[in-house]
DNA sequence: CCCCTCACG
DNA sequence: ACGTACGTGAGGGGC
């Protein structure tokens, strides 16, 4: 028996789903065939008018499809109703297909139903302040469009429903992408707390130094000029300056004044170190310090990022709106920042999960790779172990140099690095990264093989796969065009070792949820990291979590090697590391 | 709207 | 001779 199933798509007053209002709902059972209910502006009507629809939303056996679903999940739930399983969200379906390209309605309606959608800006205008609202429409004026787009997610299903079947992506969609979308849902939803008012102190710390700074540079100069523009300050450095004969340009011709290229300049002029500390503070300020506090929600006074699941061609997630997956650890005055992230209240910590070396275990799971596999076994420090094979040396002889060293090689490896590569990030000569390069082959002769069959499969079939069987086709991988191809090749052994981590993650963050959800927890998962978990939990959970969160994380998926996870409980993000 | 730069894994 | 490590998002400059 065919499982019904029904298409619909909220409008809504604007794009911030937790507190946007919903102006009406269309809805598509049938091929060229959908429905528009108008809901009124006023939160009780609308509520008893939804709350008609919630057996259908609540049903256990009608499939609800959706292009986004996320967005019209949050949409929904404002109004006290689920959206539950089954569901089927066509945007992540296309995602699975062909993950490289775009999967907007309206890219995907031209493509497959070679149907131009009426644009949202013909119904509301452009960006700017004389853009209307869709509560500023009639319904008469919103049903065509809103019906449009229930039909095109119907008529998109009805084609990525059998390529999904056909391609072996039932059971990621099913059982991964799907369920992930509900877990996403709920992390968005929970939002994270920060010391907002600390952050504005650190902000004024900081715009004194950059004025201080500021002042400095330019007398050093000896001229005016904006320090932001790279071109400007390319042309003070190597024109004015003459701080170098043979200064690098990009590819528009302009002089190249990245962080790699200061560093080599640094004991040149004085300039220099103070440009480089000007951009990290320039940087933190205007990304972070500055703009989280804006960023906190008025009604909760936490911060919701956007997890994307279409994104990344991989299958990691990505985060944006902000992007609380690149807030500074690394140097001293970023780790302010990251101290800022804090717990919901007195009776909470944070709580941080890492998966420990997580791609360098799949690789080694996924070539088979006897001596990598049993430094993992042996529960070595990857990467001393590296170093102690590398150089020929015992364990416990690794020098530090040795062992960051060997560190490169292991990241650079999972990138597909040349010997040029490693040369100019350890900043030796080519030969020598020949040489360790080689060595690490002839110490890890499985992962060459692996590496190289990757590269040959690319070849045979147009595609690489992760261990969930997640695809990323490469089309360049017969390119005649060497540096395309490079490209390309580097991806086939890459993109299954990055998207198989992606796959752990993700299976592990529904293993939590799920669990987290049937013991009724008050603790909370609110942060992906790409190999982190981070929770708000509650004080008296501390224990139950932990045992919880490792277990679930470690038994994600069962490798040829152990999957290893560290926890740590702090009041702040930083201190839980 | 593209480019450069830089924050993270 | 050529280019040269994967995946992201965001801010500012400049056209």
């Amino acid at each position: 028996m065919k499982q019904k199933s029904v298409c619909f798509d909220t409008e809504t007053d604007g794009l911030n789903a937790l507190h946007a209002n919903i102006v009406g709902v269309s809805f598509s059972f049938k091929k060229r065939e959908a429905f528009y209910v108008a809901i009124p502006n006023n939160r009780e009507d609308a509520t008893s008018i939804l709350n008609e629809f919630k057996p259908f939303f609540e049903s256990e056996s009608i499939e609800k499809v959706a292009h986004n679903l996320k967005f019209d999940t949050k949409i929904i739930n404002q109004y006290g109703i689920e959206v539950s399983a089954p569901t089927f969200d066509t945007m992540i379906a296309h995602y699975l297909i062909n993950p490289d390209s775009k999967h907007g309605m309206d890219v995907l309606a031209e493509r497959f139903l070679s149907y131009k959608p009426v644009s949202i800006v013909e119904l509301i205008g452009k960006k700017g302040k004389n853009q209307k609202k869709m509560s500023d429409l009639t319904p008469e004026e919103i049903s065509d469009y809103a019906c449009e787009d229930a039909d095109i997610t119907f008529q998109l299903k009805e084609i990525f429903e059998p390529q999904i079947q056909k391609e072996h992506l039932k059971e990621l969609f099913y059982n991964m992408e799907m369920p992930l979308v509900d877990v996403l849902k709920s992390m968005e939803q929970e939002g994270i707390t920060i010391d907002d008012e600390g952050l504005k102190k650190y902000s004024i710390d900081l715009g004194e130094t950059l004025a201080e700074l500021e002042q400095k540079i330019k007398r050093e100069a000896g001229i005016d000029f904006n320090i932001d523009s790279p071109k400007q300050l390319g042309d003070v450095l190597f024109d004015h300056l003459e701080l170098s004969t043979k200064a690098k340009k990009t590819k528009t011709g302009q002089y190249a004044t990245g962080e790699d290229i200061l560093q080599k300049l640094k004991h040149k002029h004085v300039i220099i170190p103070m440009i480089l500390e000007y951009r990290q503070l320039r940087k933190l300020k205007n990304t972070y310090v500055d703009p989280l506090p804006d960023l906190m929600d008025e009604t909760d006074g936490r911060i919701h990022t956007s997890y994307m699941q279409t994104v990344a061609a991989t299958g990691r997630l990505s985060s944006n709106k902000p992007n609380l997956q690149n807030i500074p650890i690394r140097s001293e005055k970023g780790k302010e920042i990251r101290k800022s992230f804090i717990s919901r209240g007195k009776d909470f910590q944070l709580m941080a999960a890492d998966y420990s070396q997580i791609e360098l275990r799949i690789i080694a799971a996924l070539s088979q790779d006897k001596n990598m596999i049993d430094a993992f076994k042996n529960g070595h420090d990857i990467h001393s172990a590296t170093a102690a094979k590398v150089f020929n040396v015992n364990l416990e002889d690794v020098t530090r140099e040795e062992r960051s060293s060997a560190k490169a090689v292991n990241f650079g490896i999972i990138y597909g690095q040349s010997a040029f590569g490693l040369a100019q990030n350890l900043g030796i000569s080519r030969k020598e990264a020949k040489q360790i390069i080689d060595s690490y082959f002839e110490q890890y002769p499985t992962i060459k093989d692996y590496m190289d069959g990757m590269v040959k499969s690319a070849r045979e079939k147009g595609y690489v796969e992760t261990i969930m069987k997640r695809r990323r086709y490469l089309k360049d991988i017969n390119s005649a065009n060497a540096v395309v191809r490079g490209f390309a090749e580097r991806n086939a052994v890459n993109a299954p070792i990055q998207g198989s981590a992606a796959d752990v993650i993700k299976l592990a963050m529904i293993g939590v949820h799920g669990a987290m959800k049937e013991q009724n927890l008050k603790s909370k998962m609110l942060l992906q990291v790409h190999d982190e978990l981070v929770f708000d939990v509650h004080k008296d959970e501390i224990e139950t979590l932990k045992t919880l969160v490792k277990n679930e994380m470690e038994s994600a998926v069962e490798l040829v090697v152990p999957l290893d996870v560290e926890i740590e409980v702090a009041d702040n993000w930083l201190d839980a590391h």
